[in-house]
DNA sequence: GGGATTGTCAAGTAGAAACTTCAGTATTCT
DNA sequence: AGAATACTGAAGTTTCTACTTGACAATCCC
């Protein structure tokens, strides 16, 4: 009962928060403990614990704890959704504005 | 003062939300007006409006009035911003593998 | 002109979301 | 063992957001 329609909601809203996408910003340039990326933000480190459930759940982002730290990624497959979603919508105008094409050629 | 980075705020922030989402994707189909697209929605014709205004600021939406009627449509300049920034994510996280990749060779 | 249609404006409300504090647990360091 | 580090969980507060109602304006149709 994991609809994608679920996925994509999730993704959308999780990306929608400005703290979360830097956060996302972040990890993609690496790996990251939860303290190490809370450090440069003015907010408690709950709060990014909170952020970060939140990616994990939307699939953005993966984490592994290995000792006391947790290490978090970005999980590449939650961008593929994102990515499929865009294509989609685009792929979907373009072949309107191709049939008005089509139907402008034959009116002259 | 009209940045990227509040660009692409603004733009997530508007897909952040399920019924904007709904209404984008109808659109994708073809400009529809105002009516038409809040009569299969469940919610009044003004919340519908209050979505299309931020719709709108985002510029993922442009909207036209002739006589009574709002024309809406799809604005692919806007979606070229959301595609950038999903681009720029994933060159990110393939040139650190490389990096990886690169080091693991240099390790045997 | 009069009625129906289509949209606009202002103000208020209910629920969601982000963030905080504080107390607690597991792990590592000395 | 004791102190420090890194996170976890519960609960409360505040701010934001989606949505509503109701009054109003412009346009179209008969």
């Amino acid at each position: 009962m994991n609809s994608p329609k679920d996925d994509i909601d999730r993704i959308f809203h999780a990306l929608g928060d400005p703290t979360r996408r830097a956060l996302v910003e972040r990890l993609s340039a690496g790996p990251q403990s939860v303290s190490s990326l809370a450090t440069p933000l003015d907010v408690t480190l709950t709060a990014v614990m909170q952020h970060l459930q939140v990616l994990e759940e939307s699939g953005l982002v993966r984490t592994e704890k290995i000792g006391r730290v947790r290490t978090c990624r970005v999980e590449p497959a939650g961008f593929a959704v994102l990515q499929k979603w865009l294509s989609d919508r685009r792929s979907m105008w373009e072949r309107n504005l191709d049939l008005l094409g089509d139907f402008l050629a034959e009116e002259e």
